[in-house]
RNA sequence: GGUCGCAUAGCUCAGUUGGUUAGAGCGCUUGCCUCACAUGCAAGAGGUCGCAGGUUCGAGUCCUGCUGCGACCACCA
């Protein structure tokens, strides 16, 4: 019989031995037929990543809502996986590899996957495992992976209907090119940020005479201007129009034309157009006929007749700059044009650049034939269907991003120029493709793929059975997007996509909205013909407690982990949940942990406190634990915890169902503290130790913790799960992990009665307990004291205040109360007003004078010697000048407090004196 | 440049649809080792709810403007 506990809580063990049985009870994913299902994934997790705040928040959140639903007799799924992060894993192991001094390319496309896979086999299980520890209830036999077969058999046939339907197609576009990763990037995984530029004015002289000043704030780009713009309507240059220039240190000589994108107000309305290394000069170079010249490329002269020297190679000027790194070519081309007197002026510029969002390398917009999804046709119907709520957002602040974002949607760049990921399921026939580079490394924009679900026999134009799969890997987020149907067999007709999909429920960060809620959203409606999840709830950012993105280089994360570690999972989920309230990023500080980590601790000390007193018949009797105890002889007080349980059973639903994680918390922390202990509890003292009223107060106790324990089970899973055994005395059952609280019952509302009339009438007595404790503490009333007190009021009132006399006087140790009818006010009295009850504590009843007097007189007496002590510390001993200035310092403080201290005991002892003269 | 959000006690934040003396945790003050818990108990101090107007019988809560932060989006050289 556990009828002892230790005298506090230690989570270490208690966690680890409580998930093991978990999950050797299968607990995960229970399965009752008939039961309405819940089901949700997980955001998985970067296979590179290791447990920061931003994952423990939001599986801890995800958890919540799986143990409520679970609790409350729902089929729950909870898939966890990871992603396979094509770009930040590649670059990890190119890390590793560089350490040994080596590159992707010594090691040949199909080796270095083969070290990515074995470097995932070693570490790339970390974060699911870090997971465990915060007590998260996934399914683990489902853990899926972006690049596991099933996965990579939905991203080719995903891939092949789009195609078969025309949604996607190969073109040669300007991309955002990260010259580091040697990748396209869509648009989406560029950020843009400010920096502290230049604008440079470039003099360039126009064939004949005169000249054009045009600004740019990338002047390297010069080399690959084919054109200059100016406004049409602009005055300045209308002379200029339809001229030529000659472009410096090139020589070239460039069409001077007219646009109307130019801006005749910024800089000197000339601007340079460099088709193939801006984006809008690109579209400016397609107006207006203009050639394409890609400086970074290293075929630049195959590729446009415009390089070819006579000696067929590219001029020298190429290989000068173009090889180089931009930046260092920028400035060599800044200081030629300042050398032949063509800089007309340099001034400080602050504008955006567009940056690699893994890498942070300045991208370079680049010409090469990628691959791109027809976004709008998908778009379209991912906004219908949150417009039309088929899925709801939560909070709904972030509909209207989601709508802006979807509707100024542009063509999804898909391929990426890497080698980790799921390789493009298209081939080219070496045949047909006599351009075709058999390398592998890049396939020209005219060769023409075919794609398909496995790779083609035979070629249907020219026979031919050679062929080259396209080198290019999926966009990462093209498997994401798939997620939740992927992992639940998809494209087979599986049961699980039968009993699982749409999903309930998604969880996810704001940062991911557009990156993968939009994207699931569209894959899911394309593919399932159904949204993938009914809501998607939207949390904010975990930050330090000052408000700061946690960073590694700001040295301010705070280890999920180690918080754990420290304080128990319990306590630091509670504070995740409870910190987040809708739309608001979540600042986490340490002490907050350390807080509910006392909350744990009172509810650990409020059970050790019901089993001591529990009698072996109580403990043992099974009630459904939201029901009412049985026998009838209930007081007052048992009546009214019951209806204040009831009322926070409904409060906890409803905030639980709404996404109110908060208010969720919030109201089961009050509830148990402040109701239960601090009040019931303490009433509850009385009857326990006399032998009326005993049983039934044993009962409500065992019930209403019962229930507590239930309610906070989604929130601290391991703590109440530890109780929940002792409360429950449950050994000798024949299925122990049947009794676990994980699969218990959520409280229910329904179960129990409301009690307005207990709660009106605990109020009234609870307001004459408080006011009887103030008066005590302004009357300085010694503890050892019980008080005096009267009552004022009708017989109706006060008869209800005799009723329970005994509760009244314990709490707020008193004497019996002296009733008073109209009429007799007493005098000299401290008084209080509760409802309409006038509460009296009479001054000289209230404390023994002479006891007091006397004490008072000892403190006065020992602060006096102590000050004493402090002068002689100052006048006699040999300081230092340093050292006597720091002590003189610290005791004039001292002795300040001190002399405070006598003044107020002066005045005690004044009022005192008064007292008793009177 | 566009959009959205936030400004409430010393600190970190709650405050659903406008309704009587604005709440919590931490911190602070005072008194208590009262036999579940000092990771505690009791009592208390502390707020012109960013500023200025407006709507209303009534506004922290709605509207307008301003100030200060923050985020997201964005191809102006």
């Amino acid at each position: 019989m556990p009828r002892e506990i230790a005298r506090s809580y230690s989570h270490q063990e208690v966690e680890s031995k409580w998930y093991a049985r978990w999950a050797e009870a299968a607990h995960f994913t229970p399965s009752s037929p008939g039961a309405p299902s819940f089901s949700m994934v997980i955001p998985p997790p970067n296979v590179t990543g290791s447990l920061h705040m931003g994952h423990a928040l939001n599986n801890t959140l995800q958890d919540v809502l799986c143990r409520f639903r679970r609790m409350d007799g729902h089929n729950v799924l909870w898939v966890p996986g990871t992603d396979h992060a094509g770009i930040a894993t590649q670059n990890v192991v190119e890390r590793q590899l560089a350490a040994e001094g080596l590159d992707r390319t010594d090691l040949g496309r199909r080796a270095f996957i083969e070290k990515v896979w074995s470097w995932r086999e070693e570490t790339g299980h970390t974060i699911l495992r870090q997971l465990r520890a915060l007590g998260v209830s996934c399914d683990w036999s489902r853990e899926r992976f972006t690049m596991d077969e099933g996965l990579s058999r939905a991203v080719r046939e995903a891939f092949v209907r789009l195609w078969e339907e025309g949604l996607l197609y190969r073109a040669e576009r300007l991309i955002n090119w990260c010259p580091r990763c040697k990748t396209a990037l869509a648009d989406i995984e560029v950020m843009h940020e400010e920096v502290d530029g230049h604008l440079w004015q470039v003099r360039y002289p126009l064939v004949g005479d005169g000249d054009l000043v045009v600004a740019t704030t990338r002047p390297e780009t010069m080399l690959g201007d084919t054109g200059v713009a100016v406004h049409p309507e602009d005055e300045r240059h209308a002379d200029s129009i339809g001229r030529h220039a000659r472009l410096p240190i090139v020589g070239r000589e460039i069409p001077v034309v007219a646009d109307t994108f130019v801006d005749p107000e910024f800089g000197t309305g000339a601007v340079k157009i460099t088709p193939g290394h801006d984006f809008n000069d690109f579209e400016i170079g397609l107006r207006n006929g203009l050639e394409v010249i890609n400086i970074l490329d290293d075929d630049a002269a195959v590729r446009s007749e415009a390089f070819v020297g006579e000696d067929g190679r590219a001029p020298a000027w190429v290989e000068r700059y173009g090889g180089q790194d931009r930046f260092a070519a920028r400035e060599r081309i800044v200081g030629e044009l300042k050398e032949q007197g063509l800089l007309a002026e340099v001034r400080p510029y602050r504008h955006a650049v567009g940056k690699c969002y893994r890498c942070q390398t300045v991208i370079e917009p680049y010409l090469t034939p990628q691959w791109f999804v027809k976004i709008k046709p998908l778009a379209d119907p991912a906004m219908e269907a949150v417009r039309r709520g088929r899925t709801r957002i939560v909070p709904e602040t972030w509909k209207s991003s989601y709508f802006a974002w979807m509707e100024n949607i542009k063509d999804w760049c898909v391929s990426r120029q890497i080698w980790w990921g799921h390789q493009i399921p298209a081939w080219y026939c070496t045949g047909c493709n006599e351009s075709l580079d058999t390398d592998g490394n890049r396939i020209a924009s005219g060769c023409v793929p075919v794609v398909g679900r496995a790779a083609p026999d035979r070629c249907d134009t020219c026979g031919g059975i050679r062929f080259v799969q396209d080198p290019d890997v999926l966009d990462t987020w093209f498997s994401s997007a798939l997620w939740p149907f992927s992992t639940l067999g998809w494209p087979d007709k599986t049961a699980d996509l039968q009993a699982f999909y749409p999903t309930a429920a998604l969880v996810t960060g704001f940062d991911i909205l557009f990156f993968w809620v939009a994207r699931m959203m569209m894959m899911g409606l394309k593919f399932m013909d159904q949204v993938p999840f009914r809501d998607v709830y939207v949390h904010a950012l975990v930050r330090d407690q000052e408000g700061q993105k946690m960073s590694k280089s700001k040295g301010n994360v705070i280890d999920p982990l180690i918080m754990v570690n420290r304080y128990g999972a319990d306590p630091f989920r509670f504070t995740l949940v409870a910190m987040t309230a809708m739309g608001r990023d979540v600042k986490l500080a340490e002490d907050r942990v350390a807080g509910y980590q006392h909350f744990v601790n009172k509810l650990w000390n409020a059970t050790r406190f019901v089993l001591m007193n529990l009698d072996d018949e109580v403990l043992q009797e099974r009630r459904r634990p939201a029901e009412e105890p049985a026998e009838q002889d209930l007081d007052l007080a048992d009546r009214w915890i019951l209806s204040r349980l009831k009322a926070t059973i409904e409060r906890a639903r409803e905030a639980i169902t709404a996404y109110r994680f908060n208010d969720f918390a919030h109201h089961l922390y009050q509830f148990t503290w402040h109701e239960f202990c601090d009040w019931y509890i303490e009433t509850s003292k009385l009857r326990l130790n006399r032998g009326a009223g005993s049983l039934a107060a044993q009962r409500t106790l065992h019930t209403v913790l019962q229930n507590i324990l239930l309610l906070l089970h989604p929130l601290m899973p391991f703590v109440t799960e530890e109780l929940w055994e002792a409360v429950t005395a449950r050994e000798g059952t024949a299925s122990p992990r049947r009794d676990h609280i994980m699969v218990q019952r959520y409280p229910a509302a329904g179960d129990l009665p409301a009690d307005r009339d207990a709660e009106d009438k605990v109020e009234f007595l609870s307001g004459i307990i408080r006011a009887v404790r103030n008066l005590r503490t302004e009357m300085n009333v010694p503890p050892s004291r019980k008080v005096r007190v009267m009552l004022f009021d009708t017989e109706e009132r006060l008869s209800l205040v005799r009723a329970h006399e005994s509760m009244v006087c314990t709490l707020a140790w008193a004497e019996p109360p002296e009733y008073l009818s109209r009429g007799v006010r007493p005098k000299k009295v401290a008084t209080a007003i509760v409802d309409t009850t006038e509460v009296y504590v009479p001054l000289d009843g209230a404390v023994d004078l002479e006891e007091e007097s006397s004490r008072l007189h000892r403190a006065l007496g020992k602060i006096e010697a102590e000050m004493e002590r402090v002068r002689k510390k100052l006048d006699n001993e040999n300081f230092t000048a340093k050292a006597r200035t720091e002590v003189v310092e610290r005791e004039r403080e001292k002795a300040q407090e001190m002399e405070e201290k006598i003044e107020a005991l002066n005045r005690s002892l004044g009022r005192i004196r008064e007292l008793q003269a009177q």
